[in-house]
DNA sequence: TTTACTGCAAAATTTTTGCATTAAC
DNA sequence: GTTAATGCAAAAATTTTGCAGTAAA
């Protein structure tokens, strides 16, 4: 019998290792707070805004700093595990990313539901778009706003 | 001989009876500054920031507060002439809108260059995205950022 | 023991709000 | 005359920074 695991711990022993990576590579430290907040993120929805981080983070770690939150969660940019994003809503989100993956998003303006896809052919579209005024794509970002099928029921 | 009018100035027009119209047909005042602040958005680049419009403003008319600007812009946006705009830079910035037309952003991240672009066949996926997930879009957001063509070279 | 990290509080930014005064209707 | 708009300054809200003390390496 071939065993298998949960994809979502796997892929947070992952993005563990490549943060303390990044902090090796970079000579920086490893802490304590740094891990509780790596943990936190992990184990958080896929879009946490930096309050919601904080506020869960306080519940069990009181003397835990906005500024090192803040700090750190930039790390984990840099690092390649989380990306900033905005949804126009003046707060700032992070999200878990992976390597060499993008999605776009489908934002429910009643309920704030936020789901994820990837659609290859929208990507090869704005490929041809950006060549045909000789630009270079570095990133982009597609969001979608409307109104789920739940709130729309 | 048929005469026509250069574009500039027609759509410019047409978007100042849009907002008075607007301002009537809410009960609200016509003043002074609102008219100022008005011509100065139209006659400035389509995608400009609330601070660069308040002290392009502030060049001829010293009094005018922030306060009224952003007050102002959002106006400006309710009636349907102007839509904000955020490109994740700090900056609120605001465009021109027109009535049934939307168009999406190349963002140049060397030089700040802005370009518009439409593509129907992305908008028409974006509905097929949106519609297997079972929802109704109400507006989106896709920007593409990378280097144009005057910065590679 | 050296260097980076943390937590706090202060500062910087951006946007909103309260309110007395002014201007439009 | 009423009612809304303005301008200012104060308040919010979000993010960054300086620094003394602390904890990794």
């Amino acid at each position: 019998m071939k065993i298998t695991f949960k994809k979502g711990g796997g892929v947070k022993h992952t993005k563990t290792n490549k943060f303390r990576q990044f902090i090796a590579q970079k000579g920086l430290k490893s802490t304590r707070q740094r891990d509780i907040i790596l943990d936190c993120f992990l184990s958080s929805s896929r879009h946490i805004s930096i309050e919601e981080l904080y506020l869960k983070l306080r519940t069990k770690n009181p003397n835990i700093g906005y500024a090192t939150v803040y700090r750190t969660l930039k790390l984990f940019a840099e690092s390649g595990i989380a990306r900033e994003i905005q949804f126009g809503d003046g707060q700032t989100r992070y999200e878990h990313a992976n390597e060499g993956e993008h999605h776009d998003h489908l934002v429910c303006t009643r309920c704030g539901t936020i789901i994820e896809f990837e659609n290859e052919t929208i990507e090869q579209l704005q490929q041809d778009v950006a060549a045909a005024h000789g630009f270079q794509i570095e990133n982009h970002k597609l969001e979608l706003y409307g109104v789920c099928a739940k709130c729309k029921a």
